[in-house]
DNA sequence: CCTAATTATGTAACTAGTTACTTATTAAGG
DNA sequence: CCTTAATAAGTAACTAGTTACATAATTAGG
């Protein structure tokens, strides 16, 4: 039997090369069209400052990399980074003209892909299956905001 | 919602994150450790002879990632890398002794971790989650061995 | 107040993946 | 046979992640 590290890693790595050959299309990767989509999120759901601390905490993912992430974004001119007012420390972090409606855009290509990935679910194990991952994540989050 | 593409991105990495320090008492990281159970899992298949073209395809990675993962682990001392008799394009992998008797063992922790992300599943939903997995490796399989 | 701890971000060096290109060996056709 | 195709593996340059360490700004204690 195949362990379950490998099978989430082929599937990690299927979704990613299908959303790669879409992204490419706005001159972007699937890992920057991710990005853009969290920054998108937090803005719709009204943050005043998106700081960098933030996109690291949602995407859990380490400063390194979200650092580097940015400086490809910004250099690219789909995100802009500014000090923050308040306090010089953080980073005050908006999309640009060039990423305003992508959100749209980027929620129907992932369901787009995911929907090829379960072409052989009915609607009910397709639903059920998102309740499974958002199970883990639950799991995931409360143990990353446990470690006090 | 959280799109699909950054919760499989985020549970891949949870996976990892926790293999990763399991593997680290041997000496591995948790992609070494997988390539690794993927060259015993073979062998213990009796595959005479196992190529780099085989791990590629099983674990759908390409051909350099699977070349410097062979590289990393044959200076570690945990496979071998001579060429094939018959036809001299090919390696000849093989796990060398220091790695003979860890494929149980990753069989556990991989387990063990599975648990971990899982544990407010019941037994029931647990293996249905496995089930859906399988199918959408079976249509990554059936679509990459189709484009011929 | 001023030092010390905390916090946000940046940098270096590494693992792991990608595409695009090169090399070497075998297989196939004229 | 001998050239050409196909195939296995390697290399270069890049994106994306990691840990470990450095830097700068704010917060807290004495």
């Amino acid at each position: 039997m195949m362990p379950f590290g490998l099978k989430i890693a082929i599937i990690n790595r299927a979704f990613r090369k299908r959303l790669d050959e879409k992204a490419a299309a706005m001159g972007l990767t699937s890992g920057q069209l991710r990005v853009l989509g969290s920054i998108s999120r937090l803005e719709a759901a009204g943050v005043d400052e998106i700081h960098q601390n933030d996109l690291e905490q949602l995407e859990h993912v380490t400063h390194p990399a979200m650092t580097k992430m940015l400086q490809r974004l910004e250099s690219k001119g789909f995100v802009r980074c500014e000090p923050s007012a308040q306090d010089r420390r953080y980073k005050k972090i908006s999309c640009t003209e060039s990423s305003a409606g992508i959100y749209r855009l980027i929620l129907e290509q992932d369901e787009e892909v995911l929907s090829e990935l379960c072409c052989n679910f009915t609607e009910e194990q397709k639903a059920e299956f998102s309740r499974m991952a958002d199970m883990i994540l639950k799991n995931i989050d409360s143990e990353s905001s446990a470690d006090v």
